[in-house]
RNA sequence: CGGGGCGUAGCGCAGUCCGGUAAGCGCGCACGGUUCGGGACCGUGAGGUCGGAGGUUCAAAUCCUCUCGCCCCGACCA
């Protein structure tokens, strides 16, 4: 491609409206541009590189013996309401009507499709099991867009779905495609660490993530010497005690006008923030729920969800706290209040005389003791565990990272074939349920996740494998030197002949414009061809990543580049 | 949705508090010329419903009301 006819439009400046490297980076250079929030454009580069992580992917599965389909983006309401998540998916469901106002979904995910497929196409245990995958454009009506490409409303992902007879060949498959992945982010020069995952809204059995390590990233992991890594979601840990040996005092009420939040209290009452606890309101599928926990600790709104069993949980509007405590927010308390279903965590175990809401205006009350003054069924593990926590497995402090999250992998289980009722026949004619998986990986979040982990002051520095181009010819002063002008248009003519994906900058710029925008736009090998190295019989290759430099005879740059871009291909 | 911020030329911004000079600056773009190995220089020029609607006023980018959009922090997730 030549770059004076290429829509490659590179900016000079940050844009405005980015914050992480990989954002400002992929507008600098021109690989997208944004439409609205959250959706995005892919210029020629990054349209490129989009499909190189693409083709990847497809190299990686079929070797498996996965088989890519297509499926629609737009599904029918009815389909949805079989499994229930027309209501369980939430706002975040694009839907969509038609014009006799039947309604659809923009797909966010596909298990209801591919097991409307399974259900009417696989009848017998002899066709499993089978595994397909397609790569498709998504849909989220995200709450928050943000990063650019990192979490958008519209995107690409490879979506894979599996089927099986029984667990045993679900685990079978689950570990494959999990080495899979491990070889396509090995592959797009990526370090990254699987990780234990909640199930979040796809639901199913087990769970991991793939996360690449970035500091912009918007996960938190935490990791433990021993091998135990997982989301911030997930973790399990152990909260360590701070309470001293107390014996029980007798429960008073305090005034504490207007203080509302932990912090607030613990000031005005002098003690520590671990001393009080603090009342959560939920609304868990719609019934009112308190979350208790201890005052420095926050709650986890999965794990809640997990011990309630419920599918839709969140923090309750104003209205619904005060109905339930019978007073403004920032005073509700476990005392009292016996007749709302309440989840205590197991931080409050250990604790006596606590300070909690007292369930009036500007009240709270001390020296509260659980089973005394407000009764306990069990306690339950809802806390966020973070790091410095230690780990549930080995006893260590763990510690945490910051990552992005590029794919994940369930067992579903039969949770989409019960519901769906998607059954096959066994040997013996009996109709069971498909047992399955699915394997999710985000191909246009991978492209931000590579810039993260590829890129310095000066731009983007590709891995060859997902570079937009593989080799960049950098023509100094093309306008008025026919020795320039000719050379590289020879080479030029010449790389494309032995397959190297070459750009030609041909543009009349001057040399400095073409060096700030090759080091921006990150191809990996370039040849930089000028009067002053022509003269002495050679051009400049440069290798993008390292700033390593070395000079070519000119007549043989063609067979010198190839040998460098094969080097780097792997 | 809660909290914070921002909409002025393709991009980055000043001007807004305190209404009034001809809507400005840098980059980019077009044309002419000089340059030519790390974002060159000179000259000329094009490009704006100041996000939108309504209002106040002799006068609105600037004040008021409503509205739309965008970004950041939190809840969601590939």
């Amino acid at each position: 491609m030549r770059w004076s006819k290429a829509l490659i439009p590179t900016h000079k400046e940050d844009p405005s409206h980015a914050e992480t490297t990989s954002h400002k980076l992929m507008l600098r250079a021109g690989l997208i541009r944004k439409l609205t929030s959250g959706v995005y454009s892919y210029l020629p580069l990054g349209w490129r590189v989009l499909k190189r992580i693409e083709n990847i992917v497809r190299e990686e599965l079929d070797a498996v013996g996965c088989q890519e389909i297509l499926m629609p983006v737009i599904s029918p309401a009815e389909l949805w309401e079989e499994t229930g998540r027309w209501g369980v998916y939430g706002k975040e469901l694009w839907r969509v009507k038609d014009r006799n106002g039947r309604e659809f979904a923009l797909g966010p995910t596909h298990e209801e499709v591919v097991t409307d497929i399974a259900r009417n196409e696989i009848n017998s245990y002899k066709q499993l099991p089978f595994t397909v995958y397609q790569i498709q454009t998504k849909f989220r009506d995200e709450i928050r867009p943000r990063f650019g490409v990192v979490r958008a409303r519209e995107f690409t992902m490879k979506d894979a779905y599996s089927f099986h007879r029984d667990e045993e060949s679900l685990d079978e498959t689950y570990r494959a495609i999990y080495d899979v992945y491990s070889r396509i982010f090995d592959r797009c020069d990526l370090v990254y660490r699987p990780v234990e995952a909640a199930t979040g809204a796809i639901g199913g059995s087990s769970s991991h993530e793939f996360m690449v390590l970035s500091d912009t990233g918007e996960s938190e992991v935490i990791v433990c010497e021993c091998g135990y890594a997982a989301t911030s979601e997930q973790a399990e840990g152990v909260i360590a005690d701070v309470m001293p040996v107390e014996e029980p005092g007798a429960m008073e009420e305090v005034a504490t006008p207007g203080m509302k939040t932990i912090e607030e209290v613990a000031g005005f009452l002098k003690i520590d923030p671990w001393r009080l606890v603090k009342t959560i309101v939920y609304v868990a599928d719609e019934e009112p729920v308190l979350a208790v926990i201890r005052g420095d600790r926050e709650v986890n709104e999965e794990k809640l969800a997990g011990v309630l069993g419920a599918d839709i949980i969140e923090a309750a509007p104003p209205a619904v706290i005060e109905k339930v405590s019978g007073a403004p927010v920032g005073f509700a308390g476990p005392v009292g209040l016996a007749n709302v279903r309440q989840v205590i965590d197991r931080s409050v175990e250990p604790l006596r005389n606590i300070v909690v809401g007292g369930n009036k205006a500007d009240t709270h009350i001390r020296n509260v003791n659980h089973g005394r003054d407000f009764t306990v069924a069990s306690f339950e593990d809802i806390a966020q565990i973070g790091k410095g926590d230690a780990c549930a497995n080995c006893g260590k402090a763990m510690d945490s990272f910051r990552g992005i999250e590029v794919s994940q992998v369930f067992k579903l289980g039969t949770k989409y074939s019960d519901s769906m009722n998607a059954t096959f026949l066994d040997e013996n004619g009996k109709a069971k349920p498909f047992v399955m998986g699915c394997y999710g990986l985000g191909v246009s979040r991978t492209v931000a996740a590579v810039i993260e982990q590829h890129s310095d002051d000066d731009g983007i520095a590709w891995p060859m494998s997902v570079a937009p181009f593989e080799a960049l010819i950098v023509a100094l002063n093309n306008l008025k030197s026919d020795a320039v002008r000719e050379a590289a248009e020879k080479l030029y003519e010449e790389l494309k002949g032995l397959g190297v994906d070459t750009l030609l900058d041909d543009r009349p710029d001057s040399a400095g414009v073409k060096f700030k925008d090759a080091d921006l736009i990150g191809i990996p090998v370039r040849v930089t061809i000028g009067d002053r190295g022509l003269d002495k019989g050679i051009m400049e290759v440069r290798l993008r990543k390292s700033g390593e430099k070395s000079e070519v005879p000119k007549e043989n740059a063609g067979a010198e580049v190839l040998a460098i871009v094969n080097g780097l291909r792997g």
